[in-house]
DNA sequence: CCACTGTTATATATAGTATATAACACTATA
DNA sequence: TATAGTGTTATATACTATATATAACAGTGG
C-alpha cells in the first residue's frame, strides 16, 4: 500500500494515514470490499506504532469508510455514492464561496474566477 | 474591539485571536497605524490569559501584520498592498483548483462551478 | 512618582499525540 | 488442536502544544 507519512509535519500521523486512505478510496485505488493492510503489518511497513494505526482505522470506521472484523481484517466499506456526492458538492460550494468572498473583499472581478476554472479545467485532464 | 472566541473550539485561542485581527485588517476595520487594545486590557476584556494574547500578538508581528513598541502599545503595520494582493490571488487560485479537481474526480461538469460563482456573486453583495 | 504600555521568565496544568508492551478474543488453516 | 495471523483492550510513559497564573523587568508619558 502506498503511504507517505511526514514525521515532522504538524498534521498528526494518524490524520495523515486517514487522509491517505480516504484519498485512495475516493480515487478508486481502493475498492469496495478490498482488504486493507493489517494494523500490525502496516505498523511494521511504515514504522509507526500499532496504536497510532489503530486510532486512524478506528476513526475511519466511525466515519463509515472502512469496517473492521476481529480475526479477519479491515475492509473498505461499501460507498454510499449519494452521500459522497453530497459531501463533495458541499466541499466544492465552500471553495467557490470562499473564492468569491475574497474577490469581493479585494475588488477582483469575478470574471477572473471563471477564467481560472477554464485554466485548471484544461490543465487538470491527463 | 470586536472579538469572538470559542473556548471549546479545536482551534487554539491564540490562533482565533490572530485570525480575527487579520480579518479586521483585511476588511479595513482596522487601519494602518491604528492602535490595538493593549495586551492586558484585551486579556481582561475577553477573559484570556495575558500570555495567550502575547503569543497571538508575537506571531502577528513576526508575520508583518502589526508592530509592538515597548511602553507605547501595539499598532497595525503599514500594509504592503502588492504583497497582500499576491497572497489573496494565490489563495483564490487554491480554492478554484481544489474545486476543479473535485469536479473532475467525481465527474461533475465544470459548468456547475461557473453557475456557483454567479450565485455567490449575487448573494454576497450587500 | 505613577499608571499605563510591552517583555521576559518561571512554574503549573491539561489535552493531544505517539510509543511500547502485554494480554485477550476471534478466524482460518495446517 | 496448535499456531499464526487478524482486531481489541488496557496500561504506562513521554513529549509537545496550549493555556493559565504570577512576578519581575523595562520603556513612555503625564
Amino acid at each position: 500500500m502506498r503511504m507517505m507519512i511526514s514525521n515532522s509535519s504538524s498534521v498528526p500521523i494518524y490524520e495523515q494515514i486517514k487522509e491517505n486512505i480516504i484519498h485512495q478510496i475516493m480515487n478508486h485505488e481502493l475498492l469496495e470490499g478490498e482488504i486493507l493492510p493489517s494494523i500490525r503489518s502496516l505498523s511494521k511497513d511504515i514504522k509507526i506504532s500499532v496504536m497510532t494505526i489503530k486510532k486512524a482505522y478506528d476513526e475511519l470506521e466511525s466515519e463509515g469508510y472502512i469496517t473492521s472484523i476481529q480475526g479477519k481484517g479491515t475492509f473498505v466499506a461499501p460507498q454510499n455514492t449519494q452521500l459522497v456526492q453530497e459531501q463533495v458538492r458541499r466541499e466544492i460550494e465552500n471553495h467557490i464561496e470562499k473564492a468569491v468572498t475574497l474577490s469581493h473583499r479585494f475588488q477582483i472581478p469575478v470574471e477572473e474566477l471563471t477564467q481560472l476554472i477554464e485554466i485548471f479545467d484544461r490543465g487538470d485532464e491527463e
